[in-house]
DNA sequence: GGGCCCATGTAATTAGTTACATGATTAT
DNA sequence: ATAATCATGTAACTAATTACATGGGCCC
């Protein structure tokens, strides 16, 4: 899927400036999709190109022309159909867990450092979504209901996850080598000091 | 992360050819990083460049000679190295949540579907990691049982809450518009019955 | 005879990110 | 004064994928 069919989606919703539809990205698909400006503002352009999309130039006060796009009626035609054809991925990409994989080959204070910096990086998401939605909440589609509450049960899942796993591992790898072996008696003896 | 680092990262456990880590990639990364043979191979290539790894052709019959490689004393170095430098990101890249927010926009055949096909992609990735995991289970790591433990805890609650959301969406949508707003008593007669 | 497994590698292509370019307004 | 918000856009770069190229063995 491309940003391209992510714009018109949000454009689906109303007309909106390329700056608006990256902060929509922004509370909206966090989650499950991000884009950049470098990437907004040439497929707002081909949308145009492609009549998918009309734009108006809105004068503003000593700034850029704000550039306000509405979905046409062959842009939503356009995104349905883009809907229709795309299969349903979902791909995760974890340096987090590759680190925590090869926990073996950390220090343990690295390695609690990484499990708290993901905490506070989850709860951090969490807290901003469940905002947003409590916001929003009345004017919700169904679909987005359903899709913020796919991400904040995954969010509580990995929370209370790396909970309940944090100190059994940072135990864990105090007590095995860097081969993944148990360390020796006189080895647990100091670390037990 | 790059390809390089995980490729040092399977060697470190023992020799294998590309062929092998790409098996290894699927069996045990498979959840939270990918990489094709396209990245793998020249990654090789390059790590034995830099001398991260040596190479032994070992000859076969009537096929490509099989290119063992092993990890260096340098190679762990820069492993280690790459394991303290980088920072713990967790990606989604989720079409099918996509998909999913944009529910109202879909027929519901369509969207039954896609979550049906979700369903059976999470349970087939579960019980492939469930059964490597019982074969290995004994020498893994805990850095290793961690990270599986992660994604058996994500699957599992992504397929509780599609199970128990899928009947209660379908409904809804149902019952809604393409603008996600309640439909007109009539349409729901027609739709009960 | 069709399809998967084994086995390696390269080239073209894709789809994005980051950094650059510009600059006023408002809040801390 | 320093950072964040508003506002758009391009160029260089990155890091991967897909398709291509090659080909025997083995199972159903």
């Amino acid at each position: 899927m491309d940003v391209k069919t992510l714009c018109l989606g949000v454009l689906s919703t109303g007309p909106h400036s390329g700056y608006e539809i990256k902060k929509a990205f922004e509370e909206s698909f966090h989650y499950f999709f991000r884009a950049s400006f470098g990437s907004i503002y040439p497929a707002l352009a081909e949308l145009e190109r492609e009549g998918g999309v009309v734009c108006e130039a809105v004068a503003q006060a000593r700034r850029p022309d704000k550039k306000v796009y509405a979905i046409t009626r062959a842009g939503r035609d356009a995104l349905r159909a883009a809907l229709m054809r795309e299969e349903p991925r979902h791909v995760v990409r974890s340096e987090f867990l590759v680190l925590l994989y090869f926990a073996h080959l950390l220090p343990p204070e690295r390695l609690a450092a990484v499990i708290d910096t993901m905490t506070v990086e989850f709860e951090r998401i969490m807290h901003s979504d469940l905002e947003s939605y409590e916001r929003n909440h009345a004017e919700l589609t169904p679909g987005q209901r359903f899709a913020l509450g796919y991400g904040r049960t995954m969010l509580t899942a990995a929370l209370g996850y790396l909970h309940r796993q944090r100190g059994q591992l940072l135990r864990e790898v105090t007590a095995t080598d860097e081969t993944g072996r148990p360390r020796v008696a006189s080895d647990l003896a100091v670390a037990g000091d």
